[in-house]
DNA sequence: CGATATGATTGTAA
DNA sequence: TTACAATCATATCG
């Protein structure tokens, strides 16, 4: 009772920077004595194994020394002995076998998916390598952007891995520290090997929750980092006109199903050159980019048709051209941007195209990239739809905006709907009348 | 500098 | 997950 404080005001603290739980079997274990004299005395020798750390050590070899000499030791030392077994066990009892804190692996997860925590630098570099050579040579300027956002990432994985280093380093040190300590009281008073464990691991939670500090200030630095650089990749940065070229021909060439496949995206990707590795809400894919380009493309056309009617006649023709010459020559001397390469023009159903289309498809019979064949054959038929229109007497001009019709997403809202062969030329109805309101 | 074009992001529905 | 619609924010044009 009275000696609580006593042996709360030692400085307990002193030798382990303020840790908790070495004095608690102290403080329990002196409860009951009676009998001045030897309470006087114990009390005595336990104020010298408190204080024991912090005198000089000259000092507390002495000191030390006189204890172990001191001819109540033993009786003392079993005493503690018979106190620590009473108390043994609700230490036991209090022991709680740490869960492994969701905190803290929020934290090593976000880390590690950061590319901070991982492996070492050949996993983020080596795909960053990746990219880039995939990107070609016009890739420059793009990695000189990202090249900052990774110079800073690795400049915080340093600083990361430093501390983390030092923090062990410390905690190591403390720790057999600490259990040097013990072992050389144990011969004063009683120390399982279990308390010994339980300082350590004591230690360790205490030195974890450090490192939790480091991790999250770490984790709270790679957000700020890559928030600014989200921002930054928003400022953007127009294709260049061949890209747009790329793309827009594939898009008009394949008008009734604007919807390139993964792999077809990837080809386009390519071909424009713009493999930026970038960061996308759902997927860093090289071919976000491109699924951006068709996603505003197939809503800004569907919304104003009117206004791409020269885009569409003008690439239309074009792909025609090129169609036409292929299959005519049957020498592919065509501008190297066209798609028109994988000969299958094998099995398809052109259910609603006319015989008209049946034949001319037939004569440059080859598809586009394999997948969706029934598409390709639909787009095939829009392009011949404008070879058709144009050799029959285009020259543009007014007749331009006529001879485009974009029947399909007119007509129910959907691209796959089959433009009707029977409005080759649509004549009235023409798009120079649609939805000429901006209705925006 | 304002208007328009355009790439990217976000919220939502199927 | 994808497509779409709306919106943001910058780029570019006149």
């Amino acid at each position: 009772m009275d000696e609580q404080p006593r042996l709360m005001h030692s400085h307990t603290g002193v030798g382990m920077a303020g840790h908790p739980g070495l004095p608690q079997h102290m403080q329990e274990g002196t409860g009951g004595t009676d009998g001045d004299g030897r309470k006087q005395d114990i009390g005595d020798i336990l104020q010298q194994i408190m204080t024991i750390t912090d005198q000089s050590l000259d000092e507390a070899q002495a000191r030390k020394h006189a204890l172990n000499c001191h001819r109540m030791k033993p009786a003392l030392f079993n005493v503690l002995c018979e106190i620590k077994e009473k108390t043994v066990l609700s230490i036991r009892g209090a022991q709680e076998e740490e869960p492994p804190d969701p905190q803290l692996m929020r934290l090593d997860n976000m880390l590690l998916a950061e590319g901070v925590s991982g492996p070492e630098k050949g996993g983020g570099s080596a795909a960053a390598a990746a990219a880039a050579a995939a990107s070609g040579g016009a890739g420059a300027d793009n990695s000189a952007e990202h090249s900052d956002y990774r110079a800073k990432l690795s400049q915080i994985r340093q600083i990361y891995h430093t501390e983390l280093e030092k923090y062990e380093q410390a905690c190591n040190e403390f720790t057999t520290h600490v259990m040097n300590l013990l072992r050389e009281q144990s011969r004063t008073r009683p120390i399982s090997p279990k308390e010994i464990e339980r300082m350590v691991s004591i230690i360790h939670r205490k030195f974890s929750s450090i490192q939790m500090q480091l991790k999250q200030s770490t984790c709270e630095a790679v957000m700020i980092l890559r928030s600014r650089f989200l921002d930054a990749r928003r400022k953007r940065r127009n294709f260049n006109k061949q890209a747009t070229e790329i793309l827009n021909e594939y898009f008009y060439s394949h008008l009734s199903n604007p919807y390139p496949s993964e792999e077809a995206k990837e080809e386009l990707a390519k071909k424009c050159a713009i493999t930026v590795a970038q960061v996308h809400r759902r997927s860093d894919l090289q071919g976000t980019m491109v699924s951006n380009w068709f996603g505003n493309k197939r809503i800004r056309y569907k919304k104003n048709i009117g206004k791409f009617q020269e885009e569409a006649n003008m690439y239309a023709a074009r792909t025609a051209v090129n169609a036409a010459n292929a299959s005519s020559h049957g020498s592919q001397a065509n501008s190297p941007s066209t798609p028109n390469s994988a000969g299958s023009g094998g099995s398809f159903n052109m259910s609603n195209s006319g015989d008209l289309f049946m034949s001319v498809q037939s004569l440059n019979g080859d598809s586009y990239q394999g997948a969706q064949v029934g598409a390709n054959v639909q787009s095939q038929v829009d392009t011949l739809r404008h070879v058709i229109s144009q050799t029959g007497g285009y020259s543009e001009g007014l007749t331009a905006n006529q001879m485009y019709s974009p029947q399909g997403i007119n007509a129910n809202g959907g691209w796959q709907d089959a433009p009707t062969p029977s409005s080759v030329t649509s004549p009235t109805e023409g798009p120079g009348s649609v939805h000429s309101d901006t209705s925006n």
